[in-house]
DNA sequence: CTGTTAGCGCGTTCAA
DNA sequence: TTGAACGCGCTAACAG
């Protein structure tokens, strides 16, 4: 594996290495024929600048990191999906960050990463972030940060939401609309600010219809599986429990399901059940869950794109700016209704 | 945003930058003093070592790429957790590569990465692949390259399996022990060594219970979902159509359920069905599927660690060595009769 | 149009 | 025990 640089190519043609060099770059400053030596030189040696080598010289790496609580999850796997279509495209590459939802691991990544590995950062916060002096540091680095769904709005840095409080308004409509009484919305975590929206938009639903908003019925789960399923089958083991749950985000509306299960609730019949979820879960089931999905391969396109221009205006800072892309709510209840 | 480098650190303190860089790596040239002032003064700003400046000097990047067909898949994502999380570790970083199981995208890849961005490579390589030159050119350049999963046999490199004949053959036991005759396999390529040690252990379990091997119930899906959808409901259209359907991955698995509801065939009465999966889709089916389940986050941490070892022994090559891990049957079919 | 020079930030001789 | 000098591979200012 004889190592192929710019020097190899210089003195295998005669020339210096800032001639090949600029050749390369295609500069108007070097003659055609020259050009054609070098380009067609590399060609044959397979020549491939050294990225890191540029990086220390443009002061930038085109590398860019992804910071999500989880990966096994099928909104964050799409917005993956989403990011890594637009880097190809932009000659972008991407790093993968997972916090597992623990605050600490966020933390270590935003102080690590403010050591010029990487030129950006598009993030997801944890559930467990109520402070965000972090990702100050970041920007103050010189490193363009870009929030995506479970933002910290308190930072200024351009962020990429959904209509959380619209669409979660429609769903409880949706409920309602259908004869439930009482509901139940199964939250995350108060700190999260999608969750405070949807959250919102659930008691906006409510209200609309004169329904008290009963405080009772808004139940943090957490994020951990077996918590989260122990919680819910209280709840609805309950000889008044609630007759619709509003799920979330996904992992709570697949622990209800179990639960249902569990406990021979039919669905929609017992619990009507409505959800966030990014899953094809709502056409495998059986019955199908009504749901909201969450554009999550645009959010993915979209955060990066964002991140990209203003990496390429090279200002050092980024635009404050606020995205919000449409959910789609799929309500299944009706359809049920008509069987 | 003040960088802060070694130069900063040096002239702060009065002393020279390789002073401040021995100190840093706790060199023992350096006296106890020193070391202390410099560390302390680093800490006190924050200073961290530009990670490309370094590679350049000791020819490393710590960054590894991890090559893929798609991350919207639990086997992938499972996989991309595991190896994250030894990356995090062992203190490497993860890039992610997707192919979209195009043959075209890998190539260019394996072409891309030869420029010294990664040390090194982990992949499963696509359902189009049919040649390996192009691993082998990696390789060559000094970049070591762990396959998993979706390997290439003919390619001598490290590799990561799992004992797909066996389960197979176990899998297609389970069925016949459950009164099927007519076992449909739905595979992906023939180009897949994966999908050919299945069928192989299909094959094998019919032949252990003198049920002839039928050619036209290996059925080719391809990787599009419409396409294999069509095709599996051609198959269950049919009259005689199979008793059981032995599907090679999860989406032909979910493609098989979607077109028994479709055709109103109910599963297990009309059409058994096993499945190699990763999703909780198991458990949350009505009625659930007997799998096949992969270690698929083992197999992500065994990949990343023997590739890690490699990298880190500075070897240049990679020890050819081949590993293979268990998959988890989970026969359902008995529990349903048990019902 | 081409070459010389001077770094980017760091690690590593080799002298002092 | 410290520091000066060099080079990793590349880009860019400037001189010719």
């Amino acid at each position: 594996m004889p190592k192929v640089n710019l020097k190899t190519i210089a003195t295998e043609l005669g020339v210096s290495i800032s001639t090949v060099s600029k050749a390369l770059q295609d500069s108007y400053e070097i003659s055609k024929e020259t050009k054609q030596k070098v380009v067609s030189l590399a060609k044959k040696l397979n020549f491939q600048p050294n990225p890191y080598a540029s990086s220390l010289r443009r002061n930038q790496t085109r590398n860019i990191a992804v910071i999500i609580p989880e990966i096994a999850n099928n909104f964050f796997a799409l917005v993956i999906n989403g990011v890594e279509s637009v880097a190809r495209e932009k000659n972008y590459h991407v790093l993968i960050y997972l916090t597992h939802d623990e605050y600490k691991k966020e933390l270590e990544f935003c102080e690590y990463l403010q050591n010029g590995r990487i030129d950006g950062v598009m993030m997801s916060v944890t559930t467990e972030t109520q402070t965000h002096e972090h990702i100050g540091r970041l920007t103050e680095k010189g490193i363009l940060v870009v929030l995506f769904d479970r933002v910290c709005h308190e930072i200024e840095t351009a962020k990429v939401t959904t209509d959380d409080f619209v669409s979660s308004l429609n769903a409880t409509e949706h409920l309602i609309q259908n004869g439930c009484k009482k509901i139940a919305y199964l939250a995350l975590s108060s700190h999260l600010s999608i969750d405070n929206k949807r959250k919102a938009g659930y008691a906006e639903g409510l209200h609309k219809y004169n329904i008290p908003f009963d405080a009772s019925l808004v139940i943090e789960c957490g994020n951990n599986e077996n918590e989260a399923h122990q919680i819910i089958k209280s709840l609805l083991s309950s000889p008044n429990r609630p007759d619709a749950i509003f799920a979330s985000v996904e992992k709570l509306a697949i622990e209800t399901y179990l639960v249902c299960r569990e406990l021979s609730l039919s669905i929609p019949q017992d619990v009507k059940v409505i959800c966030f979820a990014n899953l094809k879960i709502a056409d495998l089931l059986n019955p199908p869950l009504s749901t909201i999905t969450q554009p999550a391969f645009e959010i993915g396109k979209k955060a990066a794109r964002v991140l990209f221009r203003n990496l390429d205006s090279k200002r050092g800072s980024i635009e404050n700016e606020n995205i919000v892309l449409k959910s789609l709510l799929i309500p299944r209840l009706s359809t049920q209704k008509s069987d």
